[in-house]
DNA sequence: GGCTTATGGCTATAGTCAATAGCCAACGTC
DNA sequence: GACGTTGGCTATTGACTATAGCCATAAGCC
């Protein structure tokens, strides 16, 4: 038997890849070990189990999703920085739905590794608000405020919600203005 | 074999609620039979599959949700009904968080049920924010908006995405009335 | 009441999963 | 070149969806 010379971050890559080809209930480890010309009992060599495998795909997933956004921002600020993160961010999404869709499964409230990337998203998120004069509770309240806008709307258009005919990139563009319009006037 | 009286109804109700108590993934076929006291294969007579099931679930769920927002809408116009309907919205979902992740699936772009029922929930946000003065595209867009900006909230509570301890419920009230006070200025 | 038919339970079983046990060849080390 | 470790493998278990086919119950009809 040749060796297939796999390691754990090639079998997150691959699931990553299924995930995001099939949707995230396409993520089963028979699938995965056949991309890899691979028996599906020889990936335990590699992983722990499924529920490590998504974990692993939703951290390198956030990991992503974080540089993606950090370098959205560098260079701009105020509305002009936020306008910038939330494109990436949708634009991120979009071409990684299955990734994404990982990132959502509740954590573990005491995986260390996991706060600490969901953290840098956040961190990012907050970083381009602070041009706002928010100060304390309001500025984590208008994080989650971008935050949640973002990640429904980018849900629901991932979930086929829209419906009526209107074009979606507008009415993603009128979201975020609104938001930005929004904050500290409340 | 005295007979269980069941019909796809009550067969769907048992399944919302264990879905609400356990999580969406904790609805398989073999824990709703065991909970109407009768075999796995017997819910065949009823329903057509899982999926099936799920997609019921989701209809029912989505009527119940309508209904609670058409009832936090009426008697209120402007800002007012915009937060009494977000209110309403915010704790359903708390209610019944499984029958909620339900709702959330894809549909099938063809399902004439699901559609009329989806319509219906948007047919409220839309009333709602009647006295806005938006006209044509910019009426959906606030509609996709607020309904992205709640949806996203409460299914990162939902999934515990709110580490910092900062109270939900304030951060709730901030991101609406944020919003209200952004549409129809950005 | 008795006959017929449709229906709603059941057992048995196939097929797909995740996961474990235990085997053996390939590789690294000396 | 012998030795221990590692990374594949087959076989198997147990949970799940789903189907096939059985039979008792309930409903309709005379």
């Amino acid at each position: 038997m040749p060796r297939a010379g796999l390691t754990p971050e090639r079998v997150v890559r691959e699931a990553g890849d299924l995930a995001d080809e099939g949707g995230l209930a396409a993520l089963t480890l028979s699938a995965v070990a056949g991309r890899l010309g691979v028996r599906q009992p020889s990936l335990y060599k590699h992983i722990d189990s499924l529920d490590g495998l998504q974990r692993g795909v939703s951290l390198a997933a956030k990991r992503d999703l974080g540089e993606a956004l950090t370098r959205a921002a560098v260079g701009r600020s105020g509305p002009d920085a936020v306008r910038s993160v939330a494109a990436a961010y949708r634009s991120w999404v979009l071409d990684h739905p299955g990734r994404y869709a990982a990132t959502v499964r509740a954590p573990d409230p005491d995986d260390e590794e996991d706060r600490e990337v969901s953290a840098e998203v956040v961190s990012v998120v907050l970083a381009v608000l602070a041009a706002f004069d928010l100060e304390g509770d309001q500025a984590i309240d208008a994080a989650r405020a971008l935050r949640s806008a973002i990640h429904g709307f980018v849900s629901l258009e991932a979930a086929g919600g829209f419906g009526l005919p209107r074009d979606v990139d507008r009415s993603y563009e009128f979201l975020i203005d609104s938001l930005v319009a929004g904050l500290g006037r409340a």
